[in-house]
This record gives structure tokens, sequence and C-alpha cells, in this order.
DNA sequence: TGTGTTATCCATAGATCTATGGAGCATGTA
DNA sequence: TACATGCTCCATAGATCTATGGATAACACA
């Protein structure tokens, strides 16, 4: 079926990046890739957390496959799914880099729906580092716990979102929290923040997230949280 | 005919990230977008570049307007078309770092009709700043003129791949020569340090091209050539 | 006010993409 | 060996996208 003429000819160059610019044409590939430059998952997590019948959701990562974006390892009879390199996230980084820049729609949406409170007063990464030295705040990681295993901030606390109000209690009042989540088109952080500050906590969101942390060239960790709890 | 809806629901935002995906979904406009990150150009221009009909070509940079990627200037009777911004061209060269990565179709196609002369022994733009400064090197700009005028590397000879037999006698023979052009997907560098070489010349190829050179924060020159010839 | 130049707009036939239900395939498990 | 699970493959109706010719619009220049 894939005709692959012996000698490809000049122009095929820009089918080849065209190949690429298919996995981003659909908003739910773009969703996927995003997730999976989190963590990888299997096909039924992805589905499920896309909103994607299984069938559709596997269809979409056949065509991401044949891009070469993401790559599978098997386990059992799962099938995970995951970035193929830190160029696809890079990518899709330079992706919302762009779509933010260039769409007044997208702050529009990330303004009305995100959280005003983590408009202007982003914490940089250099400054977290400096304040994480000097003990200064709390740094909280408010993904899902399967993104947080599968890379963090070193000595982040892992707290979804989902479980914030819950665990509120295991944050020291006295010091300012600063959250991060997937990157700048991530609502996750500034929901935290909106809420740990309506709780009467100081807390602020991180510039950007984790793929931008780690393409920066700063220390990751991996692996669950030290906790203890949740023997699962 | 573009509905707006008075406000924009949570998933909306990877609908506008999509907005920029469909530019890249067809070959035709990545080699529009790349030939728009190196100078202005109008749409005659433009279709002529890339072989498409005039009313085609149009009917794809309306497309990319609609996605903001590109902006226009008019000028008499002619529609000069510009890469939005830096985003774009940051944007197009992270697609072409993926697909370089990825896709072993691209270095094949690079490799065969390329040259096999710029593949291992690029020079680094750190290792050209110092040579140009110990004077060592003649810097070549082998692109079309428009794009040497719209930005070039401070003291590079405009010599368009087209002319370089013609006019190699303005080459000092024994001064190496180091060719760039578009970027590393850009053939026109490559060919001419093969032919240069066929000449009995020491000549080699920058790494990468000028929107890389200045998205490292490079120095960037504008203007027509120096040289006085060409009253035009 | 005409005319030529450039570019956009419009309508459309043909090609391609999407979502989806159902069948088929590996892999574990009873 | 029989089943359950988790995915992929297949066929298809409906929606979108592309290329293109012809008409129209914006300028420049007589």
């Amino acid at each position: 079926m894939e005709h692959v003429p012996p000698s490809v000819e000049r122009d095929g160059i820009y089918e080849q990046l065209a190949r690429i610019g298919k996995v981003v044409v659909h908003p739910k590939r773009i969703e996927l890739l995003e997730l999976l430059c989190q963590a990888e998952r299997p096909v039924e997590a992805l589905a499920a957390a896309t909103g994607l019948k299984l069938t559709t959701a596997s269809a979409h990562l056949q065509i991401m496959r044949q891009a070469r974006v993401v790559s599978t390892r098997r386990e059992g009879t799962r099938v995970y799914y995951r970035a193929a390199g830190d160029e696809v996230c890079r990518f899709v980084t330079a992706l919302g880099d762009l779509a933010r820049a260039r769409l007044a729609e997208v702050d529009q949406i990330l303004r009305e729906i995100g959280s005003p409170s983590c408009d202007a007063e982003r914490v940089t990464r250099g400054e977290l580092l400096a304040r994480v030295r000097a003990g200064d705040v709390v740094v909280l990681d408010v993904r899902p716990d399967e993104e947080y295993e599968a890379a963090h901030i070193p000595g982040a606390l892992s707290l979804p979102l989902e479980h914030l109000e819950a665990r509120l209690s295991e944050l020291d009042p006295d010091i300012e929290v600063v959250a991060y989540c997937r990157g700048p088109l991530c609502l996750l952080a500034p929901q935290a923040v909106t809420r740990l500050r309506s709780a009467g906590r100081r807390a602020r969101c991180l510039e950007d997230g984790m793929p931008e942390w780690r393409q920066a060239g700063l220390p990751v960790a991996a692996g669950a949280p030290e906790t203890g709890r949740s023997p699962r």
C-alpha cells in the first residue's frame, strides 16, 4: 500500500514534513500528543483522557505512529504509547508558543477558563530553583499520578488537582506554594492556585510546565512519591 | 461565516492549535512558509518559486493568513507576504528538526540529492565566527538575492547558486569557503560546495542556515551587497 | 475614464479524512 | 482448550480539502 519509489524525488522533502504536519491538523491528536509528552499510557487511558471512543483513539494513534512521532511498547495485553523523542515535545512546545503568540483566541480562552491568578505573576524557573534551595517554597505537581511518576521536578510534592482539597492539610500554611502542570496551555496549575488562594494560602504558578523544565536542561526526577502511602 | 461563539469552550484550545496545524499539513504550504522565513515576497514570486498556479498559491496563502502565521503588506498592485513573527520560523525549524530526527526518509533524500559533501563536516556557528574574525574564511550566501537582502550573515558575500560558476573568479582560491543557505533542508549550500570542490576549491557548509543563525541570537545584516554592481 | 497588472473570490469535481460498528488478533487466565 | 481483555483492522457514510478556470476587485498609468 505504501509506495516507496526507488529514488525519492527532490520535492519529497516537503511531503515528508507534511507527514508530521498531518499529526497536528486534528485537535484530538494534538491533545494526545501533549498527554504523551508527559507520560506513556495505554490506548484505553488515552481514549478516556481525551473523550474518544477506543477505536477512534486507536485510529488517531496509528496515524501518529505512521508519522513516527509516537512509539509503542507492549505489556501483556496492553499497548503503551509514548512520544517518540525529545524533538516531538519540542515541536509541540513550539506549536503552543506559536499559537499563544499569534492567536488572540488562545490567550482569551486561557484567560476566560484558566484563571486570572496565573497570568502575570508566574515564578520563573530560575527563581524557583533559588527559592527551593532556600527552603522558601513548596513545589507542587498537580498533574495525575502517572505523569508525576514519569517525570517531575526533584523534591516536588505530588498532589493531583482532584485531591487538592482533601489533602490540603499536607501543606504547611506558612510556606508559599508554587504549582506546575503540563505547560502553558494546561489549566491544572492555574486552577490549583485559584483554589489554594481561596483557601487562604499563598500560591503561584510556575512558568510553563514539565516539558519546558526538561527542555531547559534542568534536573528531572522519576518514580512514585516517597510519602509511602498508596501502596497500590 | 466565521462563527465565534460568545464564550469559547475549554476544549477550544486544541481547535486553535489545529488551525496552525492545518498550515503544515500540505507540503506546498510548508514550502511557502520556509520561503517566507527567508524573505517577504509577492504572491506571484511565491507561486513561481513553488511551482503553483497563481490562484492556487493565493488560496494557500489565504489559509496561512487565516491561521495568522503570515501577514501582508501592499505595495502598489502587489501584495507582499511575510512570516508573521519569529515564532513562526521557530515552529518551522522545530518541524524540520523533528522530521530529520524521526523520518529516515528525510535523511535519505538529503543524502541522495543533496550532496555527500555536507554531511558530517559542517562548520559550526562558533567556529565560523572565530575563523571570520581571523580572516581565515570567506562566508558565502548562496540564496537568491532577495533573501540576502532581507537578512544575511554580516560580511557574507552574496553569490546565488545559479551564478556560482560565472562569478567564481570573485573568490580567492587560497581561502576556504563556508557556504550557507536556508537551513538544514535546503540544498543550495551543499550543491554550491560540491561545485566549488570540483572546481578545486576548499569549501564546506555551515551548520543549518539563516533562520537558525538568527535564532541563535547571532548578528544579522540586511540590505543589498556593497559590491556596487547590479544597479538595477 | 480606459487598460493592464496583481491578486482575491467563487463554484465545483475529485480526492482525502473522520468517526464508528463489527470482525479479527494477540495475550493472559480459568 | 475455552474465554476475557485490550487493540487493531476493515468498510463506509458523511464531512472536508484541493486545484482550477472564470469573474471580480484594487491599483497604477495614460
